[in-house]
RNA sequence: GGGCGGUUAGCUCAGUUGGAAGAGCUCCUGGUUUACACCCAGGUGGCCGGCGGUUCGAACCCGUCACCGCCCA
C-alpha cells in the first residue's frame, strides 16, 4: 500500500469536513452574486422563514432543493443569486416576547407601544434569525451580503409605498365588516389564516315566543350565546310551514327584545327546523342577510370573547361558559325543544389555535378581484408554471372566487398602516409622513396615526422585489428580477405565491417568476404531518451532527419524488451516510495509487483505452446526460437525478470499475496503468461535479485533493456530455459480459467455494455463443476468481452448469458435487424457466395477438420462447446426467 | 357536499408513449477479497386495493366502489 494511505481516513467524519469547507467558500465570497456580471443572471429568493423559526424538516427540504437548483445553475455558468432572509411574523414574534414578559408579570400594555417594540428588537437582535444559521449549517449557497428581514427600513419603505399606491388607485377601503377574529390574540385575521376543522357539535332547537302569545318559533342553531345579538328569525320564502308568520314579532327570551320574521331565500328549509336566528354582528351568512334587510348589528362580546352588558345575566361569562349557560337557563324556562348532534367545520387561528370568533369590525382591506385578473392570465397563458401541474386547479379556483383580503392586525409588531385621521372631521389621510395638517378642515392638531399594523404577508407579497431595493430602481433589480424559480410548500399558495404573482404584475408589471415548484410536506412514517406538539419532528441539527449534511440533504431528496409527500424517519438517514462512506472509500482507493502517476483532472484521455476504460466513460457520460435532463429548466426531477448519480458511483463506477482496473493497478505494465488512473480521475472528478449539487460538502473536500484542481468545486463548471463517448454497442456487450461473471458467481456460491478460492471453468462453444467470451476472457476470469478457463467442444463431466442464454458456463469442482443440492438448484432453475415461459406462451397461443400485435412484439416473444426451450433443453440434458452420478 | 392526491415485495417508494414487474431497506446464506463490515457476493419475497369496460394485449387508458390523506364550501 502507498503511503497515500494517511492521504484520508479510513471513515468519513462529516463533522468536521462540513464547518472547515462552509468556512472556506464564506471566506472566499463563492455564494456572491455581482449585479454587474455579464453572464445569465438565474435567481430565486428564499421564502422567508419566521424570524422566531427554528430549522425543521420542511425547511431542510425546501431549502435543499433551492441550493440544489443554485449550485447547478451556478456550476453551469450562470450569475447566481439566492437572496435569503427572514420574515417579522408578527404575531408569532410578538407572541414569543409577550411570553417572555409575562414571566416577569408584564404586559405589553404596561410597557407601552413604544417600550414593548423596543423588546422586541432587542429579542430580534439577540434570537432572530438562528435559522439562517442552521441554513449555513445545512450548506446551503445563498449571498449573505444581501440578506434582508421585513421590517428593514428598505422593505419598510416599500410596504409604506405599495400601501399607498393601492389606496390611491382605490384598491384599499378601511370598513366594518365581518372579519375573522382570534379573541386571544386580539386581531382581525384574513380568511387564509382561519383554519377549519371538523368538530363534533350540537345543534340546538330553542323556543322563540311569538309576541302575539300564539306559541312558538323553533329556531336551531350551533351557537346559543349570540342569541342576545339576535335582530331576526328568517325563513324561506316558500317555506308553507312559516307562511303564516312572516312580518311577525318574536320576544327573544331573557332580554325581551321583539324581533321580526324576515323571508329569505339564503335559508335553507331543510336545515335545522327551517327557521334561523340572524345575528348579523356574529356570523358572515348573518351579516349579508342583515345588510339586505337593513337590521340592526348587536355586538355582544368585547374583544376578548367575553359576553358583554348586552348579554344581560350571562354578562363577563367567557363566550363557550355562556354557551353552556345559556342552555341550561333556555331548558330551566322550557325553552329548549330538543338537542341534536352535530357535526361543523369550526374556524381556528393559523397560530395559536384558539376558536376564531366572526366579529363585526372596523378594518382595512384590499380589493383583490382587480389584481387577480393578470395573475389568472398568467397562469393561463403559460408564462407562469407550476410542478406539480395540478396546483394549478388549486391556485384558478381561489384567484376566481377571491375575496377581499383583510389587512389591518391590531397587534404592535408590524408595519404601522401609514394613515392618519383628523380629529375634527373625521377625514382620513393615506400619507408617507405625519400630515402637519388636515387637508380638509385646515386642523393642525388632533391628526393621529392608525393603530393598527398591517398582516405580515402585506410585506411578504412584495418580497421577490422588496428585497432587491425596489421602490428604487436598484441594479440589482434589473440584473435579477423577474426571479426564476420560487421553491416552496402548497400550504402557502395563497398566503404567498398566488399574492407575490398579483403584487408582481400590479407593482413591476411582470410575473415575479416564471416556474413555482412545489415540494413535498415531511411527514413521520405514520403519515402524520410533523409538529412540535405532537413531538414526532426531529430536529434536523442533531440528525446533521450524527449523519452530516449531506446524508441528511441525500436522504431527504431521494425520498421526496415529485409532489408526493415523504414519510421520514431518522434512521433512513443512514442511507445518505452509507452512500458519503462509499464515494469517499472510492476515492480513496483512487488516491492511494496515485502515486507516480502524472495524471490530472485536467489531463486530456489517452487515446488507446480498454473495453473497461470505454465502458466506464460511456456510463459516465450517460449520468451526466441524465442528471443534466433532470435537473433542466422546468424539469424538477430532483430525485431522478441523485438516483442517476448514485447508480454511475456505486454501481457502475465501485461495483465494476475499480474491480476491473485492479489487476492494471496492481500489474506491471506502466503504460496501461497510466491509462486506468487518468480514467479512474476522470470519472471521480466528473461524478463529483455532478453530484455537488446535492451533497455539496464532501465532493468539495475530496475535489480539493484531486490532482489539478484549482480553486472551488462550487465554482467548477458542470460537466457537459460528449456524446461520442457513449457506445450503447459496448455497454450492451459488457452487460453480456457481467452477466457471465455473474453466473460463475452463482456457481460458485451454490457449491460454497470460498471467495479467494480460485477455479477452473469451461465454456461449451455454440453456434450462438456469446463473443464476450473471447473478447472479455481475462475481465471474465479475474472478476470471478477463475484462474484457469477454456472452450471446450463439449459439455464435461463433473462440473456446476449455468446458462448464459443457451451458452453452457460449467464450473470445474473435480468431480466433488453435491449431486442432492444441484439437483434441486436445477429443479428449482427449470421451473422458473418454465413459469416464465408458459407466462408468454399464452400470448401466442392468442390468435389476434400474432394477427394485429405489431411484427417486432411477437417476434420478440418468438425468440424468448425459443431460448426458453433451448435453456430447458439444456438444464434436462445436466439433470439426467446428474441424476447417473 | 365539491375537488385533488394516494393504494405495486414485510417497510419506504420507482415504473417514460399500453408490449416478458424494479430499487433501497429488512430478512436469509456465504465472506478477515491489497477503498469501504457505513462493506462484498448471492438468495427469498408481488392476483400492481376490489369489480366492470376498452384493447390482440392493462400496474398504466375509461367507469365504479372501498379505504387513507389533503384542499375548498
Amino acid at each position: 500500500m502507498s503511503q497515500n494511505a494517511d492521504i484520508l481516513p479510513k471513515a468519513y467524519d462529516p463533522a468536521q469536513v462540513e464547518t472547515s469547507v462552509y468556512h472556506k467558500w464564506e471566506e472566499n465570497r463563492c455564494f456572491h452574486a455581482d449585479e454587474k456580471s455579464y453572464k445569465k443572471p438565474y435567481c430565486i429568493v428564499i421564502p422567508p422563514p419566521n424570524v422566531t423559526g427554528m430549522l425543521t424538516m420542511g425547511h431542510v427540504l425546501n431549502n435543499t432543493l433551492q441550493d440544489i437548483l443554485i449550485r447547478h445553475q451556478r456550476m453551469l455558468g450562470h450569475e447566481t443569486l439566492w437572496l435569503p432572509g427572514t420574515d417579522h411574523a408578527g404575531i408569532a414574534t410578538q407572541n414569543v416576547v409577550e411570553k417572555a414578559l409575562a414571566k416577569e408579570k408584564i404586559t405589553r400594555h404596561d410597557l407601552g407601544r413604544k417600550k414593548f417594540l423596543d423588546k422586541v428588537w432587542a429579542w430580534k437582535e439577540k434570537y432572530g434569525g438562528i435559522i439562517l444559521s442552521q441554513l449555513k449549517r445545512l450548506g446551503c449557497s445563498c449571498d449573505w451580503q444581501r440578506e434582508r428581514f421585513t421590517m428593514d427600513e428598505g422593505l419598510s419603505a416599500a410596504v409604506q409605498k405599495s400601501f399607498i399606491k393601492l389606496y390611491r388607485d382605490g384598491l384599499i377601503y378601511k370598513g366594518k365588516y365581518i372579519i375573522n377574529w382570534c379573541p386571544r390574540c386580539r386581531t382581525a385575521l384574513s380568511d387564509e389564516e382561519k383554519i377549519p376543522e371538523d368538530t363534533r357539535g350540537n345543534l340546538w332547537h330553542i323556543r322563540y315566543p311569538r309576541k302575539d302569545g300564539k306559541g312558538f318559533v323553533v329556531v336551531a342553531t350551533t351557537r346559543p350565546e349570540t342569541m342576545f345579538g339576535d335582530t331576526a328569525v328568517a325563513v324561506n320564502p316558500a317555506d308553507e310551514r312559516y307562511a303564516d308568520l312572516i312580518g311577525k314579532t318574536l320576544i327573544l327570551p331573557f332580554v325581551n327584545r321583539e324581533i321580526p320574521v324576515i323571508v329569505d331565500d339564503y335559508v335553507d328549509r331543510a336545515f335545522g327546523s327551517g327557521a334561523v336566528k340572524i345575528t348579523p354582528a356574529h356570523d358572515p351568512n348573518d351579516f349579508e342577510m342583515g345588510r339586505r334587510h337593513n337590521l340592526e348589528q348587536v355586538i355582544v362580546m368585547d374583544e376578548g370573547g367575553v359576553m358583554n352588558e348586552l348579554a344581560g345575566e350571562f354578562a363577563g361569562m367567557d363566550r363557550f361558559v355562556a354557551r353552556k349557560a345559556v342552555v341550561e337557563a333556555l331548558e330551566a324556562k322550557g325553552l329548549l325543544e330538543k338537542i341534536e348532534d352535530h357535526e361543523l367545520a369550526v374556524g381556528h387561528c393559523e397560530r395559536c389555535k384558539t376558536v376564531i370568533e366572526p366579529y363585526l369590525s372596523d378594518q382595512w382591506f384590499v380589493k383583490m378581484k382587480p389584481l387577480a385578473v393578470k395573475a389568472i392570465e398568467a397562469v393561463n397563458r403559460g408564462k407562469l408554471r407550476f410542478t406539480p401541474n395540478r396546483w394549478v386547479g388549486v391556485y384558478l379556483h381561489w384567484m376566481e372566487n377571491i375575496r377581499d383580503w383583510c389587512i389591518s392586525r391590531q397587534l404592535w409588531w408590524g408595519h404601522r398602516i401609514p394613515a392618519y385621521s383628523c380629529q375634527s372631521c373625521k377625514e382620513v389621510i393615506v400619507s408617507e409622513s405625519q400630515p402637519e395638517k388636515c387637508p380638509k378642515c385646515g386642523a393642525i392638531t388632533g391628526i393621529s396615526q392608525d393603530e393598527d399594523v398591517l398582516d405580515t404577508w402585506f410585506s411578504s407579497w412584495l418580497w421577490p422585489f422588496s428585497t432587491m431595493g425596489w421602490p428604487d430602481d436598484t441594479e440589482t433589480l434589473r440584473k435579477f428580477y423577474p426571479t426564476d424559480t420560487l421553491v416552496t410548500g402548497p400550504d402557502i399558495i395563497f398566503f404567498w405565491v398566488a399574492r407575490m404573482v398579483m403584487a408582481g404584475y400590479y407593482f413591476l408589471d411582470e410575473c415575479p417568476f416564471h416556474d413555482v415548484y412545489f415540494t413535498s410536506i415531511v411527514r413521520d412514517m405514520k403519515g402524520r404531518k410533523m409538529s412540535k406538539s405532537l413531538g414526532n419532528s426531529p430536529d434536523p441539527l442533531d440528525i446533521i451532527a450524527t449523519y452530516g449534511a449531506d446524508a441528511l440533504r441525500y436522504t431527504v431528496i431521494s425520498l421526496a419524488p415529485v409532489g408526493q409527500d415523504i414519510k421520514f424517519a431518522e434512521n433512513k438517514v443512514e442511507i445518505g451516510r452509507n452512500f458519503a462512506n462509499k464515494l469517499w472509500n472510492a476515492s480513496r482507493f483512487v488516491m492511494m495509487n496515485l502515486e507516480g502517476s502524472d495524471c490530472s483532472i485536467r489531463a486530456a484521455l489517452p487515446s488507446e483505452l480498454s473495453a473497461a476504460d470505454h465502458w466506464i466513460l460511456s456510463r459516465l457520460n450517460y449520468a451526466i446526460d441524465q442528471v443534466g435532463a433532470n435537473l433542466a429548466e422546468g424539469s424538477f426531477k430532483f430525485n431522478d437525478a441523485l438516483k442517476v448519480v448514485y447508480e454511475f458511483i456505486w454501481n457502475d463506477f465501485c461495483d465494476w470499475y475499480i474491480e476491473m482496473s485492479k489487476p492494471v493497478l496492481f500489474g506491471k505494465n506502466p503504460n496501461t496503468k497510466a491509462t486506468v488512473m487518468q480514467v479512474l480521475v476522470t470519472c471521480l472528478d466528473k461524478a463529483l461535479r455532478i453530484l455537488h449539487p446535492f451533497m455539496p460538502f464532501i465532493t468539495e473536500e475530496i475535489w480539493q485533493k484531486l490532482p489539478g484542481s484549482e480553486g472551488y468545486l462550487m465554482q467548477a463548471s458542470f460537466p457537459q456530455v460528449e456524446s461520442k463517448l457513449v457506445n450503447i454497442p459496448l455497454e450492451q456487450e459488457m452487460g453480456e459480459m457481467m452477466e457471465s461473471v455473474r453466473i460463475i458467481r452463482n456457481l460458485r456460491a451454490s457449491a460454497n467455494v470460498l471467495p479467494a478460492k480460485k477455479v477452473c471453468v469451461r465454456v461449451v462453444q455454440s453456434a450462438g455463443m456469446s463473443q464476450v467470451f473471447i473478447n472479455h476472457r481475462e475481465m471474465i476470469c479475474n472478476l470471478s476468481g477463475v484462474e484457469k478457463f477454456e472452450l471446450v467442444s463439449a459439455k464435461p463431466a463433473g462440473h456446476l452448469v449455468g446458462l448464459l442464454g443457451a451458452t453452457e458456463i460449467c464450473l470445474d469442482l473435480a468431480g466433488v458435487i453435491d449431486v442432492a443440492a444441484e439437483l434441486s438448484r436445477i429443479e428449482n432453475e427449470l421451473g422458473k424457466i418454465e413459469k416464465e415461459m408458459a407466462k408468454i406462451s399464452v400470448k401466442l397461443e392468442n390468435e389476434s395477438f400474432v394477427q394485429k400485435a405489431p411484427a417486432e412484439v411477437v417476434e420478440k416473444i418468438r425468440d424468448g420462447i425459443a431460448e426458453y426451450q433451448q435453456q430447458i433443453a439444456k438444464l434436462k440434458d445436466y439433470q439426467t446426467e446428474l441424476r447417473k452420478i
